[in-house]
DNA sequence: TCGATAGTTCAATAAACATTGAACATAGGA
DNA sequence: TCCTATGTTCAATGTTTATTGAACTATCGA
């Protein structure tokens, strides 16, 4: 029987080939970085999250197609489970290729929240 | 007679107009990012550098490509002397906006300066 | 006043990007 | 075993992007 492509895990780069400026790229990109927002308060319930827990942010193909981008510059990673992908921040490769870059840009989000559309805590959690 | 264009200083965003998304699509063109981490090498020196400084980056009218984005961006501002614009980072403006993001972005861009072939300091104090 | 220097503007080009919908693959449950 | 939910793949589309060179404008100094 031939292997099903889509139950293995996608390709990840290593950190050592984490590159700035596709992160930062990454990162310049409204939804994508909605996406990283919303992970990041997530963080503190639980370090994972689902596709179809970003459905409100655009359609799902549009969403594979970001999370593809997210995914190879090194900012997240992918874990297939079932029919489920579940999706965490590279906390610890970021700050140990570019300290304090992640946290500075978290804030710098916060602090324009509504600027951005993004979601306030109280609405991932509630979310669930 | 009738006012010339070139002799009038192009604009630039408020403050409060600078924007996060910009910021990082900015900063994350290679070259953008040389001209910004070569304008903060500078700064112990002056405060300023002119278009003619970059010249090794790009050609001149690229440079002046990237310098407009830059500067609707807010990341730099642009003062027009004679023949000579002078640029210097709007290093205040961006503290108070996202407070510790230039500086982790540059500290990154150090880490990587081999890697992203930025100049290195002595470099830009020897080419004066 | 003329020439050289510094930088801009404009049009053309090729590549990369974000977005969409339709078709598909996979796994789990009734 | 079939149905459904989850997510991917692919092709098509229109937009934005970076880069180039040629023509231009403005300023300074001889």
């Amino acid at each position: 029987m031939i292997p099903h492509i889509m139950s293995r895990t996608p390709p990840h780069p290593t950190r050592e080939q984490i590159e700035l400026p596709l992160v930062l790229d990454c990162l310049s990109d409204p939804i994508r970085l909605a996406i990283v927002y919303q992970l990041a308060q997530q963080e503190r319930v639980s370090s994972e999250l689902c596709c179809g827990d970003f459905n409100g942010l655009a359609g799902k193909s549009n969403l594979t197609y970001h999370f593809a981008k997210l995914r190879d510059c090194g900012l997240m990673q992918t874990r297939v489970a079932g029919t489920n992908r579940f999706m965490r921040l590279r906390r610890e490769d970021l700050e140990a290729r570019f300290p304090g870059l992640l946290d500075a840009v978290l804030q710098s989000a916060a602090k324009d929240a509504d600027r951005l559309q993004l979601v306030a805590e109280c609405d991932v959690v509630e979310a669930k």
